[in-house]
DNA sequence: TCTGGGGTCCTAGGACCC
DNA sequence: TCTGGGGTCCTAGGACCC
């Protein structure tokens, strides 16, 4: 039988945050959403304070400043390069990973289980927060819904081992029957709801339901839920991402917007970073949607999106914020305070695959792949928008506010963290340069 | 005053095909 | 009274995840 581990860092964000500050330790600190709207991480000193997740930074004003939380805005350059080292040193105790989200992994320990899961596990936290310092807790189960679960249980109840291990039968059904039904992996709140209603409150119920009833009620999705409670495994590992099928930018505006030229600049930055991601997975896409909106929480609203179909497939950049800039006239209406848009990329295959125009000589030809390849280059090598389009506007005073966020350490030379060594040394960046070249 | 961003999968129903 | 069978594609909407 093979086993699953659910790896999941503990605070991920604020950890990060932590390994640059160790002062941190100990004391509340929460991260914040694009624009500083919301809290979207919290130590668990801040969970302790009542900070919710998912909070608007205007309603809890009071408890930051009451405590001192300190407060950081988000910094994805940090976080991403962090998880990247995090997934790296989880590689070395199985080939078989799958990176699920920024901060979680699943692991799968084929055939036999090593004989200590429990010793491993503690070899794998000692060892992720030894090399890269971040914490992690770990389920072990034999499917990975269960694993989802044993993860809760190891960040909640078993929070000092971190570790829950969920392999052995008759402590599965123990935990099981303690856990509500809607901490379970992809038992939202509807479904959440919809069983209470149904006398089914405990994730042990669930395992036990009808498979017909749940079939009809929760679809297929549901079913496969229910068995991998059971410990029958029916969600693989995915070792290998899938290409993604849809590639989206949206954002709220750090002010709003009236002007068609200016959020055709935004509409346009946001084709820009869509369309690199789209280059990254070595695809093409046929369609794109824009959208544009005001703020949710003021009258009068607007909001409206529309799409429309390329003349053919592309990942070129000039061609993609051409259609953008055709989507957005079509649904820009004077007069609205504008505090959001979106470009969504669709219809995406990969590049070698797609089909020509027998009426047309213009495709996304070598031409234009050359072009853009030099483009990413230049900025993988110079930073992120160190060459750019014009269109994207200069000034860009709509960019999102983050007024706390973080150095980005380990991303950038001129932002690499300074290290004084006991005599008082100062080892300074050209220091720290040298030593890397 | 101030309210996030980026995805996936499934189903039902309509249009259409042979 | 009696009215085929099997299928695809597309879209909108709903549910979920981190």
């Amino acid at each position: 039988m093979a086993v699953f581990a659910l790896v999941d860092c503990n605070n991920f964000y604020v950890s990060c945050e932590r390994v640059f500050a160790p002062a941190l330790a100990g004391r509340p600190v929460v991260v914040l959403s694009n624009n500083d709207g919301r809290v979207v991480a919290r130590s668990q000193e801040a969970k302790d304070l009542g900070i919710d997740m998912g909070v608007p930074v205007f309603k809890c004003r009071h408890l930051l400043a009451r405590h001192q939380v300190q407060v950081y805005s988000s910094n994805y350059a940090l976080y991403g390069d962090m998880s990247r080292r995090v997934m790296e040193s989880l590689k070395a105790f199985t080939p078989e990973v799958e990176v699920y989200s920024i901060d979680e992994s699943f692991l799968r320990f084929a055939g036999a289980p090593p004989r200590d899961l429990a010793g491993l596990a503690q070899d794998i936290r000692r060892r992720v927060r030894s090399w890269t310092g971040i914490p992690v807790s770990i389920g072990l189960a034999a499917t990975k819904t269960l694993a989802k679960l044993a993860n809760k249980v190891a960040k909640t109840i078993s929070r000092a081992e971190g570790v829950c291990n969920l392999v052995d039968q008759r402590r599965r059904e123990e935990v099981l029957d303690r856990v509500e039904v809607g901490e379970v992996w992809g038992i939202g709140p509807r479904y959440s709801a919809f069983l209470h209603r149904h006398g089914i409150r405990t994730a042990r119920q669930l395992s036990r339901a009808p498979d017909a009833w749940v079939c009809r009620h929760l679809t297929v999705v549901g079913q496969r839920i229910v068995w991998e409670l059971r410990g029958i495994s029916c969600i693989p590992l995915e070792q290998v991402p899938a290409p993604k099928k849809a590639i989206a930018r949206s954002r709220a505006f750090g002010r709003p917007v009236r002007a068609l030229d200016e959020l055709g600049e935004v509409v346009a930055t946001y084709a820009a970073a869509a369309a690199r991601t789209l280059r990254q997975q070595g695809s093409v896409a046929a369609c794109l949607q824009v959208s544009v909106e005001t703020s949710r929480f003021k009258e009068p609203y607007y909001g409206r999106a529309v799409t429309v179909r390329l003349p053919f497939s592309t990942a070129s950049t000039p061609e993609l914020i051409c259609g953008a800039r055709r989507g957005l006239e079509r649904i820009f209406r004077k007069g609205y305070a504008y505090e959001r848009a979106g470009v969504l990329l669709t219809e995406i295959a990969p590049h070698d695959t797609v089909q020509l125009d027998l009426f047309s000589s213009e495709f996304y030809d070598e031409r234009k792949r050359k072009l853009m390849a030099v483009v990413d280059e230049i900025n993988t090598r110079r930073g992120r928008d160190a060459i750019r389009f014009a269109a994207g506007g200069l000034e860009r005073q709509w960019r999102m506010r983050q007024a706390h966020r973080s150095p980005r350490f380990t991303t950038r030379w001129d932002e690499l963290p300074v290290v004084r060594v006991a005599g008082g040394a100062a080892w300074d960046q050209a220091v720290i340069s040298a030593v890397l070249h």
